[in-house]
DNA sequence: AATGAATGAGCCTTCATTCAT
DNA sequence: CATGAATGAAGGCTCATTCAT
């Protein structure tokens, strides 16, 4: 990429990442077009080029500036003694809800680098979000051996707990904007049920 | 489309059918390519739209197939009282796993189609997928009063067991070959683990 | 490529080799643009893609093709008994003038990818002109040690007999149709005169 | 054009002029790119479409600009007595490689105008490069008559030795950089040698 | 004056669709 | 009925040109 990208006012910066972080996220490598990210960022079709070259550049830029971003963010966040599963988990949540404000598709982005799968850029995709994958990791870690029910298997309860929260964040995308409030809600009413019926 | 098609060996109906649904399901309307079918289902190009005369055609016929066949099987195998919640999911996912032994990529469609967002085509997707959710509905609308425990919401559970069956599927169709037996194992496993810390 | 191109009528290969090899040889490689070769060959975009895959890949056939079909002719023509210098290069000349009548632009082709300097197929030019290259070295290495007048040097005598056939090959080409024989006429009138002087 | 162009330093003007003739004379019009020439002269892009409007006003003050300081230099060093057929073609080369001092590729623009085929300049080139044909022909016309051995065309003369400079002088810049002094020490061994044979 | 960011027309390439065989 | 050659509209990318600073 060409880094007088950042010379540019941070307005413009921000307008073209989130342009093309929306097309990214919302249809995948392959389906986003140079026109929508022209529709959705007003910004010409030229100017992408000029400074990513082409769009295995740009999203090579766009997906690690967004796992940056957050695992920065990640790493302030996750500062404090927190060691209940839910609360680390929420805690995750929250920071790439907070994120949203800034950047309002990055939840989405880190949701669809997970699941990229077009030949072309797929190896990029997966070595941008292992830092990301690293860093929940990591966290996770710290978990005190909480100790669950009876029939409860810490595997399955990953398993849908994850596939959960992927669910809800898809569905808080279907709006017209993603509202990271409601989101957060459903997100702890989730985690509050589950809490009260998987532990001790 | 062309009824025709209908007067055709079964076997090659049944190797055009599969061959589009692999490669709808597995790669979305959009980016579903004619060459892509000429390959897995080996018929050539032309044939495609001799019967179905376009892609959305093709679509249309394919969707309203898988959903047909499904609820074909589903009236049979629903028939019974089983009254309760996760029999009765259980149930369903049984039946579409037996499908896949004809129709191997059926159960990914049907979630494709839930997924569908191509402007072209969303609104047949949905559509055609209408009849499914409606048995579905139906036949949980016949489960028993249960008690949850307290603290357990009727609609956060509906909702994480229904993105995380989506999520085991997904699963299981990474995999070179979808093993049902395997994914019914796993469905099974996480249904258990489920029932015996929501309900009293 | 596709050797599927093999299966076409002859005449329409001929049609599109002659209309890409007009192309390449007049332009050069970077300035060849697609739709030119549309326009003089009358074959849609999409076919030449079809077959060739990409420009490089055109290129790459055509300029094998060309260099092949010559050595092909040259390698009978130049069969016989020949030692003399100009005899020899004439022959050469008249093998190319008589491959025009099938491939009118042959003889430019040659011309064009000795002379082709664009980045993206320098070394392809280079490696597929290579045989015809040495062809010529053998044949004339084929002949007699004539006597020079004195003052006359070999290198010198290569040197401006090359720019010479290269000029009056690229004179003949500027008209609307390359004519074989008065391209032939010119040249062993050149000849003629460069052997009443040189030789003792 | 602009004319306050001439009220830049001339040091600049020169290296503008000199970016711009080394890209046109090396790639011709149509491939001589903008970015080219930022590279070759350090001259920010906007700068040449503020003097010289477009590509073609670039292209035809470059021309006319290459030819008009050719010929004022060929008036003075052709002013002698010279009447001897290689003689005047060698000063002439002579007077190409001396500006080459001042502008290395003006001989290589000289010989790109003659050679320019684009739709959209050829016309232009023609008629920049006509006042130098003109010169040369005038220049050439004072020839005495030379007795021509038994045998050579004065046409043909004419035609090989034009053939023979231009392909002399694009060898030369084929190297890195022009060595005027090398390709007039070939010019003249080239002369040498067509002097003795061809007169009597 | 000087810069280079910004634009959009045009070219290479892909792919749904048509059609001759 | 079947095939795959043929087509052209649309998307990625380049580059002359414009324009705000």
């Amino acid at each position: 990429m060409n880094d007088k990208f950042f010379d540019l006012k941070k307005e413009k910066q921000d307008k073209m990442i989130n342009g093309a972080m929306e097309v990214f996220a919302r249809k995948g490598y392959k389906l986003a077009s140079t026109d929508d990210m022209v529709k959705v960022a007003g910004v010409s079709k030229g100017l992408w080029f000029h400074y990513f070259g082409n769009k295995a550049g740009l999203y090579t830029f766009i997906s690690d500036y967004c796992i940056k971003y957050l695992n920065m963010e990640l790493t302030v966040s996750l500062m404090g003694e927190r060691t209940e599963y839910f609360d680390i988990l929420y805690k995750i949540e929250e920071t790439k809800a907070s994120i949203a404000k800034v950047y309002p598709f990055a939840p989405l982005m880190v949701q669809s680098m997970l699941e990229e799968d077009d030949d072309e850029i797929k190896e990029i995709a997966e070595s941008k979000i292992k830092p990301y994958k690293d860093k929940v990791e990591e966290a996770l870690s710290k978990v005190d051996e909480t100790i669950l029910k009876e029939g409860v298997s810490k595997d399955i309860l990953d398993m849908t707990v994850g596939f959960t929260v992927k669910g809800i964040r898809e569905e808080a995308y279907k709006k017209d904007e993603f509202d990271s409030v409601a989101y957060l809600e459903k997100i702890k009413e989730y985690f509050d049920m589950m809490k009260s019926v998987v532990f001790e």
